[in-house]
DNA sequence: CGGCATCCCGTTGGATACTG
DNA sequence: CAGTATCCAACGGGATGCCG
């Protein structure tokens, strides 16, 4: 397997860096947060807004996943007292440099999601297969 | 925190998008895939090296973390039918690039802990308050 | 040693209904 | 519109025990 393979950091991401990153990446590195980013990289957005371009998540969903952002100093949240009121959301300096971070995370999605997918298929039929008696 | 920051893409990113990384997120994304990743980012271990370096995996975790990273194609598994039986787990190429996207999240993770963990502090104090009734 | 199967419980998260 | 509150089903994940 390709010995001339020298673009990894090799030494980097020790047992502690593993858990640093494992324990950021719980918070930041689920479904709906990265949803709700991505959503947000292009300016501020209401409630409802994000709602809608994140179609499937739920109010409950939504409200955890942005109080937790806030809390976080990920985005911030902006009350307009009128009637009928009105919240903006919006990504912080913090929320941007994660974004950017996430950036290559979604470039490798992107490109690799379809390899995996077809792995997922065929080494599921192997597994099939290798459960049929010989006989 | 260098308000000079337009490093960000702005545009890209759409909900379909959004969706497509979410998808593989989920499965790439989980805190114990990130620690197993790491783990084989320095070469291939056994089964029990991979245990023993992310503490706090059960074998249950393990095994299904395993399996699933072998059916995407981002681990091989060598089997050496020796005994008592010997199993080497190993980062496919894809594995690497997947390593590789990690990086900069990780260095993201590394940098912002703090700070996050600070801002989590301090808003939950602060909501604790808001608790308060005013007397 | 390297698993797989089972039990079991805590958390996640959707659906629904209500409020300011 | 922008949430909050409650109920409940599904899933994640630890502990234990057995097998090749």
């Amino acid at each position: 397997m390709s010995g001339a393979n020298k673009f990894v950091p090799t030494d980097s991401l020790g047992p502690a860096d593993c858990k640093e990153l494992a324990d950021v990446l719980v918070n930041v590195g689920d479904k709906w947060t990265i949803l709700v980013v991505g959503a947000l990289s292009k300016g501020q957005l209401r409630y409802n807004e994000i709602q809608r371009r994140v179609s499937g998540i739920s109010q409950r969903m939504l409200t955890l996943t942005l109080k937790r952002l806030e809390t976080d100093g990920i985005v911030t949240r902006t009350l307009f007292p009128s009637v009928p009121p009105r919240v903006d959301y919006e990504l912080t300096e913090l929320g941007m440099t994660l974004r950017g971070a996430l950036v290559p995370l979604h470039t490798w999605a992107a490109q690799n999601k379809q390899v995996i997918t077809e792995n997922r298929l065929m080494r599921a039929a192997q597994k099939q297969a290798s459960k049929i008696p010989i006989r």
